[in-house]
DNA sequence: CCTTGACCCTCACGCGACGTGAGGCCTGAT
DNA sequence: ATCAGGCCTCACGTCGCGTGAGGGTCAAGG
């Protein structure tokens, strides 16, 4: 049974500097149990279970006297511990998980060329708004509220290379309407429309199934509404009710 | 398009305080882009969709300066980061996997009455030993591999509910041998037996199917093993021996 | 036996990312 | 006119170590 570690050692299997074992010997955190004839520090099993428990804590983002206290306290055994930052620990992915549900958010809207608010893009930090009327606000804004759904539960699978194909697709489809129009392709012309219907087909296969009713009213919202303005005619001026015209005689011609 | 926001405003849907926007406009990372006459600061929508790329950096461990670095890159664009972010998002995820699944692993053999060494406690924090010889100590280590690795699979999906009723059985199992050895009742009486079937009992409910074969060898390794004997001898010395007694004289009236 | 290189020790100052007042101006509602 | 509540700028304090400086210790080899 080799009980004893040195600190170079507990720190190398441990994953941290011999500095901050020396600096949670300092501070109590987790002491040497014993010193060498020579003054060196003898760390033990119990040291190093008790070191594991703290670093868990740490990487859980407490600070080392919170820490202190946790491990101190005799109504909590090693078992204890070990459910309790379980726990924290499932929540923390929860908490990641929700991150990347919102970065997939941002990014859809982006694909889609829409900006997102303040509030939507910073939802996931603070903002605990009760959910009631944010919800509500959600549904207004996205309107088809099952398609909505619809795309974000298929979008919650793509991984980073699907986000980067489909990034590509949206970029060329935007370049496409903004070179079209700067050669002076009229929105209601063959052309037009077939840029239009590849929207609509680009929009059907990664995100929800969109006909052709729903792909007008999307593109009537390119001018009326200002978040998706903005980010068309960032592009070229003008751009927006040009896409909207395409989308609408796409729809027209296809009998909606 | 309400565009402007006042600091207190930022802070609060952001989830930061004031001085920490007052911070980071003073070192550049995020800065108003503009004051009012009295000098107040005026954050607009660029200023927030930065501050969200800064704080998605500053969640996954990033220092200021770095962040600043990363964002002002003008090689990558928003959806970069984004698809940056998300990528490390999920990598952090598989990080706290990672360590649930250590927890559990720490739980089980706890359960099982095993300490475990200070290596496999530290595993997940430092020590990405490449994993060979690694892997080989831990197969010699556990002896019945297949069990084990059952035994894993099982216990990947028990809550924080499972683990602390498990955690109960399990020590009003040992302190059922306790007291029997206490009050003198032989290890190989029909008492001690029944103990030790009602243990073969648990261990099969919770982690792997164990029949009285494996019984017997687990039931030896707890006096062979320093470090099974070391968590039953804790509770009274000399139990490590008598459960293994049970455990023997139950598998051999069992026919193994 | 002596040297060499890898560890170990104790100060002690420095730094990053804010926290925490202190002292004072701005602004909208009563 | 006043008054609460939010904003401003210093400026020092804190936490969790990083980073030398200066100096012993220990196992292996010449």
């Amino acid at each position: 049974m080799a009980e004893d570690y040195t600190v170079g050692r507990v720190a190398e299997i441990a994953g941290v500097t011999v500095r901050t074992l020396h600096h949670y010997d300092e501070i109590g955190l987790v002491r040497a149990s014993g010193r060498t004839a020579a003054g060196y520090r003898v760390y033990e099993l119990a040291d190093i279970e008790r070191l594991q428990q703290a670093l868990t804590y740490r990487a859980l983002g407490f600070g080392l006297d919170e820490i202190a206290a946790l491990i101190d306290n005799p109504d909590v055994d090693a078992v204890g511990h070990l459910l309790r930052q379980r726990e924290l620990l499932v929540e923390r992915g929860g908490q990641i998980s929700a991150m990347v549900a919102a970065i997939d958010k941002a990014l859809e809207a982006r694909a889609m060329g829409m900006q997102l608010t303040p509030e939507e893009q910073l939802e996931v930090f603070g903002t605990d708004k009760v959910g009631g009327e944010w919800a509500e606000e959600a549904e207004a804004r996205w309107g088809e509220t099952d398609a909505f759904r619809e795309s974000q539960r298929r979008t919650a699978s793509y991984t980073k290379a699907d986000w980067a194909r489909l990034k590509e697709e949206a970029d060329s489809g935007v370049q496409g309407f903004a070179s079209a129009m700067r050669d002076g392709v009229g929105a209601g012309s063959e052309a037009g429309m077939a840029l239009a219907e590849q929207h609509r087909q680009f929009l059907s296969r990664w995100f929800y199934d969109c006909d052709h009713a729903m792909h007008r009213s999307l593109g009537e919202s390119y001018v009326a509404d200002g978040r998706f303005t903005a980010t068309f005619d960032s592009v070229e001026p003008g751009l927006a009710a040009y896409v909207r015209d395409a989308i609408v005689a796409n729809a027209t011609a296809h009998g909606a």
